[in-house]
DNA sequence: GTCCCGTTTCAACATCTGTTGAAATCTAAG
DNA sequence: CTTAGATTTCAACAGATGTTGAAACGGGAC
């Protein structure tokens, strides 16, 4: 990944994507549809190597298309690069909010427990039909290569997942108030540090455990995560002065604001 | 990092580190020490870009040495890459083991409390003067490469940490007696999860935080992280059942095994 | 048929990659 | 000095890499 400006791309006039319906009758989807059979090689290649571990050869050769197609389809390496981030994070990013809006939806009027949140940010990911697509698990180890990645990783994360994680942050001052702001953002950071670990699926504790716990069960890991990571944050809340009429210094909780 | 057989390096007699006291009178350090200053480089680029985003000619430039003086040393790029992972996993482990010491030595002859096996994990790394060092910052941000990247990368961690990780575990069983071992691992697999994103240092919540927190301030991280770790740890004691008399079917605690 | 246009192939480019062997240089001992 | 051995430089190899332009293909519209 490097730092160049991005140079417009002129090929491909069918993006699959976010062609206006209007010119969608001409060019159907061919029977093979390579686009998709590179995103999909790009993805498993990506995720297993990183951006630089990969050749668009070995790309091409898996999706079983010619070297010049990704760059017909995307222009370069980078903008396939992010074209793979990108397919996944919406779908996710859906799920994970309607999971939210329900989870507050069911505790209404109070606010949701913190086992509430918590689950509704994990369990959207980790339990599912979806997770037997091995396009997924290639996917989760994607995103947590793209999130230990320092500078254009950092960058691509927070564009796409910084919006919803807010709102998760929101529902959490709910149900823990008047928790200290660095607790809350310390807590968020050891929230995602474990499930990033958890999606980069790289079978450290079951070599630890000697085959006795198996990483690739996404399942049992929201299970046993869940219960960690809510008392890690209600930890906080005893930590903090109880919210009854404002004492000593409350700590304003107002939406998302410092 | 490919995977074919490793190649014996014959060049270099003065390896630094391994060699006998006896031969050692002949060839003292050069003025300029380019074997370390190899190190550096390469710690610093490697930490950046992983392994494949590196190049031996900016490592040798940036070392201020000759292309070809990285193979005089270290034979080749991998090995090169695994000689900077170990140089400082071995201060690391003693830094650490030597805590854990302290604090079972402190409790005596009661176990030690779960939040002082935390501590006694997280403080060598996070605080002391050497984090003044910029080679220990990069070396972090290696360490969190290298544990976020399938195959290679967790043998690499593997074979480094887990000989004391299993002591760090074995402690933890005495401090939550009858703690379920899946709880136990994958509370360790949360833990480890948090400090490796902390190591990363990606600035992920600096951005979400609009500068509100920062990460590089390591200190910090272990300050907050102690008191939900520990929470975590402690939320399976309490689910666990009490450890009187051996009741229903007990998890027996055999040091560590499986 | 012809024409158009999106798609696909082919072959090549310029550059960069890790690695190597031989020559040159340095250092200390005899 | 000479000599031996460790260190450093130089130049090159053999192959891989992202990218590109031109040509060929394909199927509807007319």
């Amino acid at each position: 990944m490097t730092r160049k400006g991005r140079q417009v791309h002129k090929g491909c006039k069918n993006n699959g994507e976010d062609t206006p319906l209007s010119a969608r009758k001409k060019s159907p989807p061919p029977k093979t549809d390579r686009r998709s059979a590179i995103l999909d090689a790009a993805e498993a290649e990506f995720s297993a190597h990183g951006f630089d571990g990969v050749t668009l050869r070995t790309i091409a050769k898996n999706a079983g298309v010619d070297l010049a197609l990704p760059h017909y389809y995307f222009g370069s390496k980078e903008q396939l690069f992010v074209a793979v981030f990108d397919r996944r994070a919406k779908v996710l990013n859906d799920w994970r909010e309607t999971a939210l809006i329900d989870a507050i939806a069911e505790a209404r009027p109070a606010a949701p427990t913190v086992e509430a949140i918590v689950r509704a940010y994990l369990e959207p990911l980790l339990k599912g039909p979806h997770l037997s697509e091995p396009g997924w698990k290639s996917y989760y180890a994607l995103v947590a290569y793209v999130n230990n990645t320092p500078g254009w990783g950092g960058r691509l994360m927070a564009e796409h997942f910084d919006p919803l994680i807010r709102k998760f942050l929101d529902a959490l001052r709910l149900a823990i108030p008047g928790i200290d702001e660095k607790d809350l953002y310390w807590g968020y950071h050891c929230f995602s540090g474990a499930l990033t670990l958890a999606l980069a699926q790289t079978g450290r504790i079951d070599k630890l455990s000697g085959g006795f716990v198996r990483s690739e069960d996404l399942a049992e890991a929201c299970e046993r995560m869940v219960p960690f990571i809510t008392a890690g944050f209600e930890a906080a809340q005893r930590a903090a002065p109880a919210p009854r009429a404002r004492a000593t210094k409350p700590a304003r909780v107002k939406s998302s604001a410092h």
